[in-house]
DNA sequence: AATGATGCCCAAAGCGCTTTAAATCTTACT
DNA sequence: AGTAAGATTTAAAGCGCTTTGGGCATCATT
């Protein structure tokens, strides 16, 4: 069943039929009953594409999955995030649009995907600094918004962030003041953003205490649990081994966690440890008492934000760009107690 | 640049551009190659909406996000059954469009995605038994595939599915033969059709020795690692503890081994633990020697292999649907080991 | 009674592409 | 030279929708 059809149907214009489901004034109450009793009855719904054509707009939104070897965007954290953003979507009369590229493309594929005007505007995700995506989607003319902020990068756009530095400065004052004075730091790709700053969080925190910092103790890789396990383990062998350790995901909080115990240590007491926690919906922390204390923000609360900043930015595309930056809780859990030792 | 700009940039019509693009025979070699020249000078692609419109297809696979509070469909795997989904698409020309609803809803949503001309066919995840979105689908005569299967259809479907029964047969006889006597089952929901196949596995594994089966250690719930920590603690708490666990997912079994040690016991020699595990990329299951004696069946493989069979399906409408049931390996890690107390 | 508003409704253009049917140009063969 | 067959190319018709620019009643205003 087609417009045309419909139309026929009930013996009215296609104008006023597309009128009338569209929700335009133009046309007498009378009518509109009957036009959307008959296109409920016929199961009618405007065909998206030949919609999208005449007005030149799509209703979605598209994300792009780089596909590379080194960084797996396909993280714990994607899943929840998604389903923040579709949330929005789905209430806001969008839907979502998934494609994988290879890296270097991806400044190949943004023009594409505006040229083939399949998408309306782009979620970026994961951006380093000085990204260029943000530089060549603004000269693109394609709307988008950033999960996360890309320093070195000064043209206003939209972005919604953690404020991860004042994060991990606080957890880092916090652990000081628990006596530690070594505190390893276990981090994401330090060409990421949101670890850089992480690490910048940490860094002020110890200079601040005049605490000499060790890059042997601050390692920097791909968030998995194995990484966590492996780094921590290796640590507590070492000859000066750390008291406290600050971890950038949960997933990996949960390989310290099992090297602590492999060590025959108790965590909480013998080391402690803060993650990163981004409250995903399989994985809590915990229940009314956190496993572990933790600079807690959610990431699906993000990607809801995300998605509705964009999406104004579509509807009005002359706004301003908005940005939203969140503070995390820090929360304290029973993986951080007093340093061993301090009296 | 559209088409027509672009031919008439070049003084040659629409249709012999456009067929010189889409690569059909009836154009002379030279016109081709200005043609493509030009068409990558002005980064020229064609508008996929008005494509689409003219031929009815999209090139896009749906999935659809039931919006439920009772299961979570952004579940850890979703993520990597979904990377596996878009690396078949994205070699194949196609691309993913992601949808939320209400659960209840959810034929209304395939007809309105077959209607609206939206996708060109859709992709079912968690089937359960008797499934009503098989009969729909097949009925309305929109191309699907399912990862997994559902009990008691009896129409020929497209299907990818690991054989959830044997490996968990297979996994309940090695621990019998490890002499365990009392196993326990942590389940995922079993309305689910996974969990149901997971459950009669283990049950035959029993039954074939003569073991009763007991209820009160058969567990069934959304697999969180919260969950395989409560039922883990409370039945090793309980007068007749189990000897060995089989958990249907690598996130409980986290939770699984969280209790083990909290009680002061050891995995692998107080209480053998087998995990389902879905090899996922940011959760690997230990390194050369898994942490989890495991069934291992990679969720990205079966991602790959559904889209890849929806596309045939696609591109082959009369074709008949296509099935594969994937076997998963027994893979011994460190998890499992003789029954305390067996000689 | 003539005029201007207002409320409803419609025909038709146009979004950018693919594809059918037909036209033109070559080449091959009598 | 004349013609059929084959190779290229083109004009134009849709695909199904939105929206512009009128048109025709109806109603209130001079």
């Amino acid at each position: 069943m087609n417009l045309k059809e419909l139309s026929e149907k009930l013996g009215i214009s296609q104008t006023t039929v597309s009128r009338a489901l569209g929700g335009y004034p133009e046309v007498s109450e009378t009518t509109r009953q009957s036009i959307e009793a008959a296109a409920q009855r016929y199961g009618y719904f405007p065909n998206r594409r030949a919609a999208g054509l005449a007005t030149g707009r799509s209703n979605m939104i598209g994300h792009i999955l780089p596909k590379s070897t080194q960084h797996e965007m396909v993280n714990p954290i994607f899943g929840d995030f998604v389903a923040g953003a579709v949330e929005t979507y789905s209430s806001r009369g969008f839907e979502m649009f998934l494609s994988q590229v290879s890296d270097q493309d991806e400044g190949a594929t943004y023009r594409r995907l505006l040229q083939t005007a399949v998408v309306d505007g782009v979620i970026v995700q994961g951006p380093r600094a000085n990204d260029p995506r943000i530089q060549t989607l603004t000269e693109m003319g394609l709307p988008f918004a950033v999960h996360g902020r890309s320093s070195g990068v000064n043209v206003p756009y939209n972005w919604v962030d953690v404020n991860n530095k004042s994060s991990f400065l606080r957890a880092t004052e916090f652990l000081l003041d628990l006596g530690h004075r070594r505190i390893a730091l276990i981090n994401g790709f330090e060409d990421m953003d949101f670890a850089m700053r992480r690490r910048n969080g940490y860094i002020a925190g110890l200079q601040n205490r005049g605490i000499e910092i060790d890059p042997s103790i601050m390692k920097s890789q791909e968030m998995t649990e194995i990484y966590g396990y492996h780094q921590t383990r290796d640590m507590l062998t070492s000859d000066n081994p750390p008291t406290a350790i600050l971890v950038s995901s949960l997933i990996s909080a949960i390989g310290v966690r099992r090297a602590i115990e492999e060590a025959g240590l108790t965590m909480g007491k013998d080391v402690s440890v803060i993650t990163h926690d981004d409250e995903l919906s399989y994985l809590r922390n915990g229940e009314t008492v956190p496993i572990f204390t933790a600079t807690r923000s959610s990431v699906r609360d993000a990607g809801k934000h995300v998605a509705n900043i964009l999406i104004d930015q579509i509807e009005n595309p002359n706004s301003l760009p908005q940005t939203q930056l969140l503070e995390a809780q820090l929360v304290v859990g029973r993986s951080t107690g007093p340093a061993p030792g301090s009296k």
